[in-house]
DNA sequence: AGAATAGTGTCTCTCAGACAGTATACC
DNA sequence: GGTATACTGTCTGAGAGACACTATTCT
């Protein structure tokens, strides 16, 4: 039998297959606070509960794993270029009361002005939430153990990369910056260590601009084009004393 | 209409879904190589191509992702206690000629001695080959890209944790142990560096018995029983020079 | 003694942490 | 001047890298 044949008398659905999902945790950063995006669910299962951006994946409308999470992204938020990661993904009979069931997890980074909520089909309400309030929340199947996962991996690369830059928006300033690092790990970092790590990284580059408040102008920054995230090979302190 | 009436009504067909398989790079070091274990391929499609061991979740056999991979291994490799680590999943059209596939990917850490080879159903020949061989091959699917993907994660590891003490069994000494860390990375390590963080890592114990050799005896040691791998705060130089 | 492998002493270098000190704005 | 925020200087400490030195075995 050739490839071609046995191509054509393949048939799919000989084996019993899972359903296939993509559940993505959307933070963002907004007044000291680590917020992450909820839908409230208008349709069964869990109709009524709170759970993250998530969907089935379409495989005439996605190319990818990825395609289905942007798409899913793209219609909640409105946003188009986010930093998004692949985190995991579980698999198992009682994830879902539909049946045995594959989530692939992600997690994306998106400043807060370029958020434009859009709850969506199936959905009655979407809202950034706290991390400590979502956390005490009741969520829909188990995506609690999911927020956990991304929020455990978002505060480790904050520890080793400069990632968290992509949860600013054209220029920020040094200490703006910081600041999203600490509410992020929630602990403060020292100033001299978090300028030395940011400038040596060699990833931003100063826009020229200061930015004029209330007390003295701070020089602005901006991500170098068409540069990857810096890995530091020394993490910082992880728990502050 | 109420939960369970709703599930009651569930159509799991209404939706196309992919196929969803798993997929491992089973590494193993043996003789100063990093070696993977390759599967013949006995039915289309790649008939006769090497590829790695994996296979389609069992819905009914398998609770979990893990669960696959898993039971994969050990029908393969006959050992049942491997290091297992999920890396990461692909999803596309055009990665199996049978249409969408999901496929997870895990790779797993086995001491040589404690392979038992079986090629099992659908595959002719089982055999560990050399990464730099792996790598010059043509593999089935696109699974050159997949163990580039779990090389890269393994020598990323090993730069900051302690997870290469999982390819010895029983009691070593630490100059084989920094072997294999060495043969991982592909370059050497400084004695010194290496004995300091592994002693202050609190994962090893002193078994109290000697390695008799031809020249001075050395010091074995073994894994402490229960503890996780560590995680050091400070990467190894990864190029060497 | 010589060879080979095991294991230590100790110096340098890098970089995070700590914290005081200086700079520049507004009031 | 006072206060708030921006930014720098500089010391300490941890731990990796380098490499010479010592220790213990066999031949």
């Amino acid at each position: 039998m050739t490839e071609k044949e046995f191509l054509k008398n393949y048939d799919p659905s000989a084996f019993e297959r899972p359903s296939t999902a993509v559940d993505s945790v959307i933070f963002t950063v907004y007044q000291e606070e680590l917020q992450v995006l909820l839908i409230k669910r208008d349709e069964l299962p869990f109709h009524g509960k709170w759970s993250l951006v998530g969907g089935y994946v379409n495989i005439h409308q996605d190319d990818s794993l990825d395609a289905t999470a942007l798409r899913k992204l793209e219609e909640k938020t409105g946003f188009s270029s986010p930093y998004l990661e692949q985190v995991m993904s579980i698999g198992g009979k009682e994830r879902d009361p539909r049946g045995w069931t594959i989530s692939t997890i992600y997690y994306a980074l998106i400043p807060h002005d370029a958020l434009n909520l859009n709850p969506g089909k199936g959905a009655s309400d979407a809202k950034m939430t706290s991390i400590a309030e979502a956390l005490n929340m009741e969520l829909a199947f188990d995506h609690k153990t999911v927020l956990k996962h991304c929020l455990e991996r978002l505060r480790n690369k904050a520890l080793y990369t400069t990632l968290p830059v992509h949860l600013m928006r054209g220029n920020f300033t040094l200490s703006e910056l910081q600041s999203i690092f600490e509410t992020i790990l929630g602990h403060t970092i020292q100033q001299k260590s978090f300028r030395r790590r940011m400038l040596g990284s060699e990833t931003l580059e100063e826009t020229g601009e200061m930015r004029e408040t209330t007390r003295r102008p701070a020089m602005t920054y901006r991500l170098k084009a068409g540069v990857s995230p810096h890995y530091f090979t020394r993490n910082l302190e992880s728990v502050h004393l």
